[in-house]
DNA sequence: AGAAGGCCCTGCGTGC
DNA sequence: TGCACGCAGGGCCTTC
């Protein structure tokens, strides 16, 4: 599921339910994620009001009254779900492996099939230096993400440019699903080596890695085969999908072209890249 | 030191 | 219908 739009959409959904909140109970099912929660979660967690949201990369950050933050990563397969107490199953919910719950009679779960998802606790002043997040590369929706830092960022690496983007380092948040939809915007091959990208070709790449994540947002994400909205509502941005997962479907961009033979799909560093070889070069 | 591949884990779709 | 296999939105760690 997530990648910078859908966690920024499962955010604000918490944010809806959860801002200015007095938590006053959490509970952690089974313990195992990719880390173990960490000690003292559910003390920390226990009687703090919740002071509000943020997000960097694919970390949320849920900031405590008590000087802490919650990080929280999703992984491959995690969602948060909210639901009113009284609305309560008795059986319990499959796959969520931490609940929390509001004086306002909200439940919170972290529901995360595959275990990907990690969380942790850190001092909301030092935030940033977390490990997790230290080395992270700009945010692309900031400003300070422009065609000049990205050129600087792939000058003289020889990965392929799908690969280079997916590194969280070059810039955070994209994942397999918009660097495919940002390349193929750009006129971009995937199998592009990085170096080749810096300059003339980022003035096309930049404001195209901006305006997939940011009609995605709109759109409230993509939802394959997970709900996304902490609501349990959709995002509807796969309908938007140009390249991603549609294999041996005509391009768009080639109509009536005899030499486009659709989209392609090739596999780079063990993940599927989608593209039209003719015009993405 | 940069880059490629393995691995963590569960569920689902496909093909035999 | 059942089973084996491949694949899935991420990212850390090891190896070369």
């Amino acid at each position: 599921m997530p990648e910078l739009p859908e966690v920024e959409t499962v955010m604000r959904g918490l944010a809806k339910v959860l801002d200015g909140q007095r938590i006053v109970a959490a509970s952690i099912a089974r313990p195992d994620m990719r880390w173990p929660f960490p000690d003292g979660l559910v003390t920390r967690l226990t009687g703090a009001r919740v002071l509000g949201f943020r997000r960097r990369a694919k970390y949320m950050l849920m900031r405590l009254d008590g000087g802490d933050s919650v990080l929280i990563h999703l992984g491959m397969s995690g969602r948060m779900v909210a639901r009113r107490a009284q609305d309560r199953p008795n059986e319990p919910v499959a796959h969520e492996h931490f609940t929390l719950e509001t004086e306002g009679g909200t439940h919170v779960g972290f529901v995360d099939p595959r275990r990907f998802g990690s969380v942790d606790l850190v001092a909301t002043a030092r935030e940033d230096g977390h490990k997790l997040l230290a080395g992270l590369g700009p945010e692309p929706l900031d400003d300070a993400f422009n065609p000049q830092v990205l050129s600087d960022a792939l000058a003289g690496k020889h990965t392929p440019i799908k690969a280079a983007l997916l590194d969280q380092k070059v810039v955070a948040g994209l994942g397999n699903i918009y660097v495919s939809e940002a390349l193929y915007r750009s006129g971009i091959s995937p199998r592009r080596e990085a170096y080749s990208v810096a300059g003339a070709r980022c003035l096309k790449l930049v404001p195209a890695i901006k305006a997939v994540l940011e009609e995605s947002i709109a759109a409230g994400g993509s939802s394959l085969r997970d709900y996304v909205q902490a609501d349990g509502g959709i995002g509807f941005f796969q309908e938007r999908f140009r390249v991603y997962d549609r294999e041996g479907l005509p391009c768009d961009d080639c109509p009536g072209e005899p030499k486009c033979k659709g989209i392609q799909r090739i596999v780079q560093s063990g993940r599927a890249s989608f593209y039209c070889p003719r015009h993405q070069r």
